[in-house]
DNA sequence: TATTTTTTTGACCAAATGGACAACTATTTA
DNA sequence: TAAATAGTTGTCCATTTGGTCAAAAAAATA
């Protein structure tokens, strides 16, 4: 008796568990992984539990796959800050493309947030690996640049914490910051907040 | 027939309630509102499920009576910005009052950021409410600071956002932020990240 | 078109969980 | 110390929820 394996997807396949895939995303984002109910997966996006159970063997599976895509796509535009730009603008180039990812990506900005907060129990191996190598790559980039005097000196792995968190926060906490500002101010949210960070960080790395 | 409402509190009751608030936030703080069970904080605070029951009529009641005790220990130190003082060294000040809080208050700064990355169901009247008010003060006062010439021109709404959100990151991705960082400077982070934020606030709101 | 394979679903199950309650014990008060 | 009140718990229940399964329907293939 042989075992069946099956190794090409068809396109059924394929699209359905896209379709789970970006329901799920939405789901745990709201409600984190326990607060999510293959119930709520399933009418957002429109099949029947028993189907979804069909693509993916539990519940778990689908949060691991929905985070393992969500992951790589996280930590990709750190690598992007280039050796040969100039080191103030390069690092202002990141800072708006996180920026953008907060107010394009903010249902997997919450749902990174989330799984980080209670502990990464998933995601713990990624960060201590491939998260750190690329982090401790633009560490050295970066105190290259100070004893260049490129850029004024500052704690490289805190620079990177404050770019995360500042940016990240007009994802995860939208709720607050909304309710604090009015509604003139909130229709230009992302505006303010890209001006408010660039000349902050330029203010505080520009080698004068 | 009259209805019997119990006024003053027993010295059980209160030492009960306290304790029952205690093993909540822990909780609560570690696996949110759904991921937290009635038999996780019995066990966590050593009393029976129908007990914990007996102080409290539901999960629900318990997380909200910890959230709002909590909400408003986090909300004082904003206030203590104060008027009279020298700008800089006020807000200076209120960095490292939120930065200690992220350091000996984790549990209450989780609890906190899963409430409003859950769409603060709770928390929305709160946050437009007192905190609102609050927040609208300090941005008068901030604002009069510019004016001044006191500090350097910021946005003073983003700049609050720019404080909470490195100073909470320390507690909130306390995950991440250790496992990015070597032993050595793990065991520093809470004076690295004083001094980075420090220089950081500085360089970025001193009048020249 | 007949056959095989993939997909879908209604009905069902077991475990987890919030909560009720009556009986029992401990504490307070008169 | 007796009566009243407060506190505690074992047991039970209903609902929710992750997951199973066999049978039906749809799609692919020969």
């Amino acid at each position: 008796m042989t075992k069946i394996v099956q190794i090409k997807q068809t396109r059924i396949q394929r699209e359905k568990r896209l379709l789970i895939q970006k329901a799920a995303l939405q789901v745990f984002s709201e409600f984190g992984l326990r607060g999510a109910t293959l119930d709520k997966i399933a009418k957002a996006c429109g099949l029947t539990k028993p189907n979804i159970l069909y693509y993916y063997s539990s519940k778990d599976e689908i949060y691991a796959e929905v985070l393992q895509s969500l992951l790589e796509e996280w930590i990709r535009p750190l690598k992007d800050i280039s050796e040969n730009g100039d080191p103030l603008k390069e690092i202002l180039k990141y800072v708006q493309k996180k920026l953008t990812m907060s107010k394009t990506k903010k249902q997997e900005s919450k749902l990174f947030a989330t799984e980080i907060l209670h502990g990464a129990p998933l995601t713990q191996n990624i960060l201590a690996g491939s998260l750190k190598e690329t982090v401790d790559d633009k560490v050295k980039l970066l105190n290259k640049w100070i004893s260049e005097e490129k850029i004024a000196p500052v704690d490289p792995y805190h620079l990177i914490f404050s770019i995360w968190s500042m940016t990240q926060h007009y994802a995860d906490f939208d709720v607050q910051v909304y309710s604090l500002l009015n509604t003139k101010k909130r229709s230009r949210i992302f505006q303010d907040a890209e001006d408010f960070l660039l000349t902050f960080f330029t203010r505080c790395l520009k080698q004068d």
